[in-house]
DNA sequence: GGCGAGATAGAACGATCGGTCTACTTGAGT
DNA sequence: ACTCAAGTAGACCGATCGTTCTATCTCGCC
């Protein structure tokens, strides 16, 4: 990756993260990442393939970081609450601004656009893992723990940055620890 | 209420609602309600205090809808599964485009803009009718419980309208019948 | 009939928007 | 030295944005 793109993906991560995507022009970008149209018109051949971008680089974020809980010397359980515990942490953490994907999902209704499709692929793969992850810690119904797992996830991400974060992050581990207590097995 | 206003405020909310506020310029709005710019800007003085006024309007008939749950002779615990049932009733409901308020603060993320204050409004009336309709119920800590409801609420919101919602409403209800079944007395 | 409230039609404003384009420069590789 | 890829500077385009304004009309009330 050139540094120019990577400058300006870096720019569009933080003001479209920070301020919302339709609030914040490609000048802005440009402006941040200091490169010019063309060199951005370059790269990107449109602002919606550089939101693509900028969700698709969170996402891949998220799988290594997922991958890298999955790889380490744990029980299964254990797995889960570290994919618990990535989630509470990014809750208290400064600059905090909600799930990308949520808010980019709440600016692109529209199932077409190709900024809904990329977050519709994001949540399938966290949903398929959430559920992998429940069936190897021992539940015999993964799939309604894991849309458990995933709406305490969702409902976190949404008021973690709407109120005093702590007690979001209390209420979700809380209730991940009441899915591994309270398991089918 | 003059009729101007009213389709005014109709036409918003459903083409704000259904496509985003960014997304949707004063333009349509005043073309979908058959107005003039006049008239818009004699009842609303700027974009800002129309989208307030959609917020306001949802936040009211939420609270409406409410009070006629808490009216009803009903024991404290079908209180708190009526107003669960609302929030499924909405994720089925055809044209659901998630949470009206979520999806405003995702757009509107300066905590100063007024947008973002009505939903905060909003959400702390909401946490503490919960708090209240738990406590009532006989949860002995109310707080922590509402605050799971809250987050459970917010989850189906957000995923209700990404997802197919019969599976969201069900993880839902669950999860509620599950705060009332272990609550802490 | 006169008045006031509320509405109409629609032009105009300055700013921003996403995207296109030209001319030129720089640096690395051959 | 030449070529090519990638970058620069920045002008330009048509469209849209939210807002302001003027002139006029309609309707209900007194």
């Amino acid at each position: 990756m050139s540094e120019a793109r990577a400058r300006l993906l870096k720019a569009a991560t933080e003001l479209f993260y920070t301020e919302g995507i339709h609030a914040v022009g490609v000048d802005r970008v440009i402006a941040a990442a200091q490169v010019t149209r063309a060199t951005m018109y370059r790269h990107f051949p449109s602002k919606d393939d550089l939101v693509v971008a900028y969700l698709t680089q969170a996402d891949e974020a998220i799988r290594a970081r997922t991958a890298a809980a999955r790889a380490q010397d744990a029980t299964p359980e254990d797995i889960v609450r570290a994919v618990g515990t990535h989630i509470a942490d990014d809750i208290q953490r400064r600059g905090f601004r909600g799930c990308a994907f949520l808010n980019a999902a709440a600016e692109y209704p529209d199932p077409a656009h190709p900024v809904h499709k990329a977050v519709l692929k994001h949540r399938k793969w966290f949903l398929d893992t959430v559920t992998e992850l429940l069936a190897a810690a021992g539940e015999t119904h993964p799939e309604p723990a894991a849309r458990h797992f995933v709406m305490l996830r969702d409902g976190a991400m949404a008021a973690g940055c709407l109120t005093d974060p702590k007690p979001v992050r209390d209420t979700f581990l809380a209730g991940i620890e009441g899915l591994l207590k309270y398991r089918n097995r």
